[in-house]
DNA sequence: CGAATAACTTAGCAATGGCTACATTGTTTC
DNA sequence: GAAACAATGTAGCCATTGCTAAGTTATTCG
């Protein structure tokens, strides 16, 4: 008597949709990192005028090795300019992927913020949140925020 | 003429603290699978009587074998338990762990749905955005959400 | 200028997380 | 019980993302 242990023919028919979040968040990994180069690139270029390896690897928290290898692969994938033992430069791709990337981590952070979250506390999420707010999401936060000229 | 492009000296003071985020962000990588994986088996277990590989594998969206090596270092690492052609189980610690992220899970989909955002999107945003809100954000989105019995 | 130092690069290891192709085991069905 | 088929497991590929160690190149400074 097998006892039905394996149900198999029955095969659930409705929870397909879930995968869907799950594929979207992985094709969200992998332009993580483009963006949080891209950003940090674009702050220090702000900052002292250039971008360099030691720089982004310590504000990344990385050795400066595996800054380096990133810059290959964002060079590869056309976010970045850069030449041996030169500065790395944003190309117009980088730099709009910068521009939306930190408006995106800016708005998050304010959000948290005004939900009473702290900022500190804020910070740190937001860095791994932003990854994966929508355009409608985002929207949604920039319209539960209060204004800022009717600080009333 | 060495044109001081590189002003090596006065290395940035500030920046430090940007890092620290980053760090998070990578630490809750590592365990996001593993949350993923909780959640599925608590569903499906308690969906169909048991969670088996090609049921993972369908509702997480990868193949039957990227799930059977996940599970193996679940299993690894005290999550669940698992015997060869046989159906997966959460152990206590990876009960734990699928409740705290269901309940967190379905938090951030509430709130976003109560901001606005559709539900569809919402589901989308939230599986990957719920492995980065920390216990003080969850709070926060919890004490914005509209109360359960006073829908007036 | 040349040595010292800082920055950068390269080589190579480990873990993770996808995959396809193929082998094995379990279940169902005749 | 054996064949057919579904499910699971194994081997091995590739890419990413960390790392340390060791070599190169630039810059600075005596």
């Amino acid at each position: 008597m097998p006892l039905k242990k394996n149900v198999r023919k029955i095969r659930s028919p409705a929870p397909l949709p879930r995968a869907e979040g799950h594929r979207q968040t992985r094709r969200e990994h992998a332009i993580e990192i483009a963006e949080d180069y891209a950003e940090a690139i674009a702050d220090l270029t702000l900052e002292t005028g250039e971008a360099r390896v030691v720089d982004l690897a310590q504000r990344l928290g990385v050795t400066h090795v595996t800054v380096n290898r990133a810059i290959a692969r964002l060079q590869r994938d056309g976010f970045v300019s850069s030449q041996p033992y030169r500065a790395i430069f944003l190309t117009e791709k980088g730099r709009h992927l910068a521009s939306a990337s930190k408006r995106r981590h800016e708005l998050v952070v304010a959000f948290l913020i005004s939900l009473g979250v702290s900022e500190r506390v804020a910070r740190l999420d937001a860095e791994g949140m932003e990854h994966h707010v929508s355009a409608e999401t985002l929207a949604a936060f920039q319209g539960a925020l209060p204004r800022k000229g009717q600080q009333g």
